[in-house]
RNA sequence: CGGGGCGUGGCUCAGCCUGGUAGAGCACCUGGUUCGGGACUAGGGGGUCGGAGGUUCGAAUCCUCUCGCCCCGACCA
């Protein structure tokens, strides 16, 4: 006995989060309060993250830039909403080189203040509109309590930032990014996720309107995983990002910003993990399979490890990222509980009786519903011949991806409750520590919503698009039984 | 910032109450036997007990201060 099991989400599912981050070795605890040193196994998600978003935003338009970290101090306060909402999470650098700054200068929580300063010196007519451009860079906010992945002082995101000439295109590139986002979430980290709007509590602050993708964790809370921000002229008006227009008149340019951030792979962990480790969906794990040789005597070994290596390499040459572990101080059953703790799709396994018979066995990290059922208590395994290997990989990985997708969508859709009649029952419904997203009438009071999270914990996530929407609405506010306004989902959230 | 908990080899923790300058399991190193679901065995290396001050002949242990971390709450992607 080498480890102990890992806590298991019933008991503790926050305790079990924490513990499947350090053992699977994705990030931990870094000696400074509340950031986090992101591992290779974690960093390795971000950097597939990065490589598919990006190519998903230049295919989109959009080009890659690089602003400064630190913002002077005033820039923050150009635009009151956003002073307001962003000042007391700024972490402040008050001293250079030995003396005190005239002016301090804030660490980005965002960079809406330096880009837009920025933009107004490059626009002038609307011939040079419009401009969609993005940013990979960290920033750092303040928070009071923190998670590793989910919410910590410093993280890693990239920042869509974009002026057009007119509103109705602001909003086409708003949605348009929210689309890719949620395009991004299902098809990459096999998340389903609802798109809408956020209410006014809600809102970036500075924004016109914030639309979210958001999806659900295993423990039926809800995980806020992109957001697309209309930021109207509210910013083009504080840092005078002016053009002249077709009819020779000066206006001011019209906005969006969206990002995501190392959050999601909070979300992909909270998503499909289970009690025996990580699970990654293959499109976006660092290590796709993993060949682990088996042998006992001399000749067993070098035969076996010949055609493990040949096939290794193989694979490398067409692409898969593939590792082959050849330890020789573990046997193979700790290696198994090792690669499945590490969240790695697919095993390959290969003994003498595969080298005798050109074959080899491979692992699913999950069940198969597409592949033939395990013997009661035993796990998939799959005989496939290694010269269609390539193939068997390809086939098995897309599998397991649409098996996690489907896997998300079922659960999501067996918490969600609809048609509640009474304020009273979703009350109850949150006080059973669960959770889930009730769809329900509001009125679109904002003090409705404060009273509904004071009492209840859980918070309007978004007024849902239309297609996520109930087949028949609901008429009337749930608390206040006044006509509803919206539908809407309440949730606990992250 | 309020409430709770904790700082002792890399990790998890015991020792503290009833002071006598450290101990276990895991991990690590070396050898042998193992290896198709968490191997066994023999030997070995590594900590001055978060920090500072105090009491004492003597402090991981008692006292004071301090720093940090984790969990719960208010705030948030």
């Amino acid at each position: 006995m080498a480890e102990e099991k890992l806590t298991t989400r019933a008991q503790d599912f926050s305790a079990w989060y924490n513990e499947l981050v350090e053992r699977a070795q994705l990030a931990e605890h870094s000696p400074v309060r509340g950031c986090m040193v992101i591992r290779p196994n974690g960093y390795g998600i971000w950097e597939l993250i990065q490589q598919n978003l990006d190519k998903m935003f230049k295919d989109t338009g959009h080009e890659n830039a690089y602003f400064p970290l630190l913002i002077p101090q005033s820039f923050m306060s150009k635009e009151a909403e956003h002073v307001e909402g962003f000042a007391p999470e700024l972490a402040v650098v008050t001293h250079g080189g030995g003396k005190e700054l005239e002016e301090p200068l804030v660490i980005r929580p965002t960079s809406e203040t330096m880009i837009y300063t920025m933009f107004a010196k490059w626009v002038q007519g609307y011939r040079d509109l419009p401009i969609l451009m993005n940013q990979w860079a960290n920033v750092v906010r303040w928070e009071m309590r923190t998670r590793l992945f989910l919410r910590t002082s410093e993280f890693l995101w990239q920042e869509g930032h974009t002026a057009h000439e007119t509103e109705a295109e602001a909003e086409e590139e708003t949605l348009k990014m929210l689309g890719v986002y949620r395009k991004f979430a299902e098809e990459f980290m096999a998340i389903p996720v609802i798109t809408g709007l956020k209410t006014d509590s809600e809102r970036f602050a500075g924004a016109l309107r914030t639309y979210c993708i958001e999806a659900m964790m295993q423990d039926n809370k809800a995980l806020q995983a992109g957001t697309s921000h209309n930021l109207g002229q509210n910013f083009s008006k504080a840092f005078d990002l002016k053009f002249q227009g077709r009819d020779g008149s000066v206006q001011y340019a019209w906005n969006t910003s969206w990002g995501v951030s190392t959050r999601l792979v909070g979300g992909i962990i909270m998503t499909h993990s289970d009690d025996d480790g990580l699970v990654l969906p293959p499109r976006l794990a660092p290590t796709v399979a993993v060949i682990v040789p088996i042998f006992k005597t001399d000749e067993e070994r070098a035969s076996v490890l010949e055609a493990a290596d040949a096939i290794y390499n193989e694979m490398r040459s067409k692409g898969f990222r593939v590792k082959i572990d050849k330890r020789d101080n573990m046997s193979p059953g700790a290696k198994y509980y090792e690669w499945e703790l590490k969240g790695v799709p697919l095993r390959i396994e290969i003994g003498p009786k595969d080298v005798a018979n050109k074959t080899v066995v491979i692992v699913p990290r999950i069940t198969l519903d597409s592949r033939e059922a395990a013997k009661p208590g035993r796990k998939q395994k799959l005989f496939v011949s290694m010269d269609t290997l390539s193939n068997s990989i390809e086939e098995l990985s897309s599998e397991l991806q649409a098996q996690l997708l489907k896997n998300a969508i079922a659960r999501r859709e067996a918490n969600t409750i609809r048609g509640v009649k009474t304020y009273e029952e979703m009350k109850e419904i949150f006080s059973k520590g669960e959770g889930a997203f009730v769809y329900a009438g509001w009125n679109g009071d904002p003090a409705i919503e404060a009273k509904v999270k004071e009492e209840t914990k859980a918070t309007i996530r978004c007024i849902p698009d239309a297609e996520f929407r109930s087949a028949v609405a609901p008429a009337t506010c749930l608390v206040t039984g006044e006509k509803a306004k919206h539908e809407v989902i309440w949730s606990k959230a992250y």
